[in-house]
DNA sequence: TCTGGGGTCCTAGGACCC
DNA sequence: TCTGGGGTCCTAGGACCC
């Protein structure tokens, strides 16, 4: 709208989808009017079309996304100290004794709330309690634009007439399980004897049922979390029926599992290779290593292995490299047995990095993809070209 | 013109050790 | 005609989040 759009996206029927040639072709994010023609986020536009003829579809702008999260951390920040980022659209503040110096945390949570309007054009909702999920929780009642509280008190009345799959943590798997319990709402789940879904759910069991009476005590944690891994996939632009075009996509997102592994600074010491057939039956398989790396041809070679192991030799839809067992890069154990020189190696991948990083991901790429119609590069959400990626988030 | 991509955590089973 | 118990590490798969 800053930039001149004639309609506004939030006020008619309109999704964030992927890109339907390419076989991306989901509901990434819907408006609420489309919301109201029963659209959800991850069906087909195909079925969401069905649904609403006439939907709008526009593709996503990750890095908008990102620049915006940034600006709102920016605002909640002068706030308090403790912000925790959730994901890309949420955060935790916690205004613990705050109300010295701001007040009410309900008149509070208007000003942030107003602010992020009127500055950054986008709003949002607020949730206040006396921990995440019921904050959590809080935020996602009534929309758009409004602040709400959910304290201790307040859970009979506003969390548990909810479906019990509005509860954090009750998803496509354990609603129905409950439904089978004769659990229907949060209140059910609430209400229901910990013992036995502790034997029908394990930990998880009780986990959902504390939630259910609002237990729970996590810290905002200011510090981003240690990284445990970093994964790239892809959903390929065609079935994939022979090794080497798997292989060629394999390596286009090594590059990118690679290049960021060492943007972090780190190595790892595990690598796997996951597959999703042209049925949707997905599997994998992963290798520890008894060293650590951050060399693209190095993960690449293990890939590789993995993907001969498992291949079922059918039709491939989607194709995955994940790294973890992450370890800090500095003074990595070198292996007796890789062939390569691992000095030149370290050499080559920084090279790269450097020339991509000052000259943009294209300006070098393996002869391998000249002319193959696959991209040298693959994994991420970005339509747009990675400028760097750890620092993001 | 069917069905994305990036994560974390938990559980179960097998191999191997003493 | 038999066959423990404690532990660690590794792999596969499933569930959840956004």
């Amino acid at each position: 709208m800053q930039h001149g759009a004639l309609a506004d996206l939030r006020e008619i029927p309109s999704v964030v989808g992927g890109n339907e040639e390419s076989r991306h072709g989901i509901v990434l994010a819907k408006s609420l009017p489309a919301k109201r023609f029963h659209i959800q986020t991850g069906e087909t536009l195909y079925s969401a079309r069905q649904k609403c003829p006439g939907l709008v579809v526009v593709p996503p702008h990750y890095w908008l996304y990102v620049e915006c999260s940034n600006a709102m951390v920016q605002i909640l920040r002068e706030y308090s100290p403790e912000v925790q980022r959730f994901s890309v659209d949420e955060c935790f503040l916690d205004y613990t004794k705050m109300d010295k110096h701001f007040g009410d945390p309900v008149k509070v949570a208007n000003v942030i709330k107003n602010r992020i309007r009127d500055e950054l054009g986008f709003t949002v909702n607020i949730g206040i309690s006396v921990n995440k999920l019921l904050a959590k929780m809080a935020g996602e009642l009534k929309k758009p634009d409004m602040v709400h509280t959910l304290y201790p008190d307040e859970i009979p009345e506003k969390m548990w007439p909810l479906p019990v799959k509005e509860l954090i943590m009750v998803g496509r798997a354990t609603a129905p399980k409950l439904h089978a319990l004769g659990i229907h709402t949060i209140g059910d789940l609430a209400k229901c004897d910990v013992q036995l879904l502790e034997s029908k759910l394990k930990s998880h069991g009780r986990l959902i049922w504390e939630f259910s009476n609002g237990i729970e005590g996590s810290s905002v944690r200011n510090d981003r979390p240690e990284m445990k891994g970093i994964g790239n996939s892809t959903t390929t632009p065609f079935d994939v029926t022979d090794e080497k075009t798997a292989f060629m996509f394999i390596l286009s997102l090594t590059e990118t599992v690679a290049m960021r592994l060492r943007d972090a600074g780190l190595c790892c010491s595990l690598v796997a290779v996951s597959i999703r057939n042209k049925d949707f039956i997905s599997y994998a398989r992963q290798r520890k290593i008894h060293y650590a790396t951050d060399s693209t041809d190095e993960i690449y070679s293990i890939a590789k292995q993995l993907f001969r192991e498992i291949w079922r030799d059918e039709p491939v839809r989607h194709l995955g490299v994940r790294v973890s067992a992450l370890s800090l890069g500095k003074n990595s154990q070198l292996s007796f047995f890789t062939q390569k020189d691992p000095v030149k190696m370290k050499a080559l991948d920084s090279a790269v990095d450097n020339i991509r990083l000052k000259h943009g991901s294209r300006a070098i790429t393996r002869a391998a993809f000249a002319h193959s119609g696959i991209s040298a590069r693959s994994g991420g959400v970005g339509e747009e070209d990675y400028p760097i990626m750890s620092s993001i988030l």
